[in-house]
Formats: C-alpha cells, sequence, structure tokens
DNA sequence: GAGATGACGGGCT
DNA sequence: AAGCCCGCCATCT
C-alpha cells in the first residue's frame, strides 16, 4: 500500500495517524533521528510506537518523508528481516554523518532530536 | 465487530 | 548483553 492508497488519505477532517507520523518524520533535521515512541509521544499517543512503525511501512521510495531518520528506543535500526533495507537505512544516515558503534547502533544522547529545540 | 499484523518498548530472566 | 514475553495502538481483513 502506499500513502495515496491510506483510506484517510483525502479526508477532510482530521489527518488520520499515519498521516500526522509523516509530518513529524518530515520535520526530523538532516544528521538528527527520532524513535518510534517518540514520534507517537509527540502525536500525544505515548505508547502507538507500534503503529508508527506501521505507518512508515507504507512509505513509498519517492516520499518526501524522511523514514530514515527513525530508529527504536535503542538506537538501532529495526528493519530486520528485510536485510538489505536495514544497511540501506544506516548508509542514509552515516551519509548525514550520523555515526554507528561496533553493535550497530547510534548515540541517541547526540543524535536525537526534538521540536522547537 | 473480532482477530490478525507490525519499521515498538519496557521489564524480567 | 541478549532474548523472551506481554502490553499498546492504529489499521486491515
Amino acid at each position: 500500500m502506499v500513502v495515496a492508497d491510506i483510506p484517510s488519505a483525502g479526508a477532510r477532517k482530521a489527518p488520520s495517524y499515519y498521516l500526522r507520523v509523516y509530518e513529524v518524520v518530515r520535520s526530523v533535521p538532516r544528521g538528527k533521528v527520532v524513535t518510534y515512541g517518540q514520534v507517537a509521544l509527540l502525536l500525544g499517543s505515548p505508547s502507538a510506537a507500534r503503529a508508527t512503525g506501521y505507518a512508515l511501512h507504507f512509505l513509498p521510495e519517492g516520499s518526501d518523508v524522511p523514514w530514515w531518520r527513525v530508529v527504536n528506543a535503542s538506537g538501532g535500526i529495526s528493519l530486520k528481516g528485510r536485510g538489505s533495507a536495514a544497511d540501506f537505512q544506516r548508509h542514509l544516515l552515516e551519509r548525514e554523518g550520523v555515526v554507528f558503534d561496533r553493535e550497530g547502533k547510534i548515540d541517541l544522547r547526540a543524535y536525537r532530536w526534538w521540536p522547537e529545540g
């Protein structure tokens, strides 16, 4: 499924949770990252981390949403099971200057981004 | 409306 | 440190 296929995408009322996830992710500056749970928190649903990941799951490649700037709470990449995809995300982040440690994780204390600051 | 899904998170072992 | 388990959520069938 692609973003254009999301039922609520054309609704005039409040954007679906998915669309709001995209908005938050789009605001993450280059070289910075946020976690799934963090996005959920910013949207007012502290426990919707899973739904957040599910939302990015539908993102098409040509999207203007920098999905690769979203990592899990451990500072690691969650696209396991999709092997190449995980490597791709890491590549995109490194390209922005994000450094991974030997465990394949990044230092959230240094890269985590919050709105308005 | 019930059951299944998934790029999560936190706690416990 | 690495798994395993269970709770959470928005969505899809």
